[in-house]
DNA sequence: TTAGGTTTGTGACGAATTTCACAAGCCCGG
DNA sequence: CCGGGCTTGTGAAATTCGTCACAAACCTAA
């Protein structure tokens, strides 16, 4: 199961996967290509070319039983696993994300948080209490942390990234607006509202109009 | 001048611009592809393709200066522009975009913030007062807002979506995880940090560890 | 049991994107 | 002023990604 898999695929999937849990209270409800694909924004065609990289989850003549193709995704994802979660950085960024409670019942459950403010270190968050940066590899280790969000000024991210590699985390959600040098083996995701912006402003200058998505 | 050009092409050309803006100090500093390219974390001839498709920039045997072309990006993007931005929702997300200081220094200015909580309207956000959201075509007309920030809970995403481009704003960034409908001619880009996460978990479960960026 | 109406899974095709390779152009030193 | 050493800009090749179209499979109803 190690073909290679597009990031657009992958994408994808998530969207498939958010769109099903909605649907899930139906129990034995099923849905077409087509119906998922009308809700995705994009073809019927590409939904199952997407499903079909990882196995044949539908019934010909029926379609796909949504709970069952539900998990079919989780696992394929990962997210049976339930992920653990460090937070660096208890700012504005930090703090939006661990008050949004779609990540836990997704899977990811942060259990640290991590600040260099000694005014801040101390403060209780929910059911953990903000710890110094001082402490990032003691800590990562006592909660066995998996991935690591970075939620921290650009200067400090790419220092901070060098240490949360050497203690051994191979996945990190970068907020900074850097270039996250990191070696081969460790995966990055960025996430830059500036770039999304400016994408939104090249549309707008060349009229581009996007279309129903 | 309009070609088609790709959502990608677009994300590196801001990741190119970024990396420019780090090194604008050094007044007539001249940069190469092939260093752009180290720093983007993509390839020489990638760099020299996307800028082709908007005309020729660089020096042959030289590179490209600095100041220069980081301009021609900014005309590329639209950002000499300065965009007019109204935020919808001052919740978490909402105040750490706010509080985020490369927006404005990028071109976009919050002009505008709405939200439905009457425990919040009334009370000022530095230089803005919260509005209620029930103002929200007179807001948007009084202030010529342009692009429209929707940072609130899925279930209102859409009609409030519907509100917006009614009144005729055509670039919405949605932090919803919902599938906005949104007629042709209005742009949309999404910002979703579960399918970002959704991702990571993926490139982990299934060792497709990641290489330098 | 069989026929009819659907929908999946997938090979083949086509489009789009990235990589390759090189001629053209520019600077500098002598 | 001229030649050598780089670097751009860009057609062409290669690769990746999305679309099409259809046989195989399944359910239902009679």
């Amino acid at each position: 199961m190690s073909r290679k898999v597009s990031e657009s695929t992958v994408r994808r999937l998530s969207h498939y996967l958010r769109i099903l849990e909605v649907r899930i209270g139906d129990r034995d409800a099923t849905l077409s290509s087509g119906e998922l694909a009308a809700e995705a924004g994009t073809t019927a065609a590409q939904v199952r070319k997407d499903l079909s990289l990882f196995g044949s989850f539908g019934k010909r003549g029926l379609g796909y039983q949504v709970a069952d193709l539900a998990r079919h995704l989780r696992e394929i994802l990962g997210l049976e696993h339930g992920w653990r979660v460090a937070l660096l950085g208890a700012g504005r960024i930090g703090s939006a994300l661990f008050e949004y409670a779609d990540l836990r019942r997704r899977g990811f459950h942060i259990v640290a948080v991590l600040d260099n403010d000694p005014a801040k270190v101390g403060t209780p968050w929910g059911d953990v209490v903000i710890r110094d940066a001082g402490s990032l590899e003691e800590v990562l280790g006592q909660e066995a942390v998996e991935v690591v969000i970075l939620a921290v000024p650009a200067p400090v991210a790419q220092p901070l990234a060098e240490r949360v590699v050497a203690a051994g985390i191979r996945g990190i959600l970068n907020f900074a607006p850097t270039q996250l040098r990191v070696p081969a083996g460790v995966a990055v995701q960025d996430v830059n509202v500036v770039t999304e912006l400016e994408a939104l402003s090249f549309d707008l200058t060349h009229h581009h109009g996007d279309g129903v998505r």
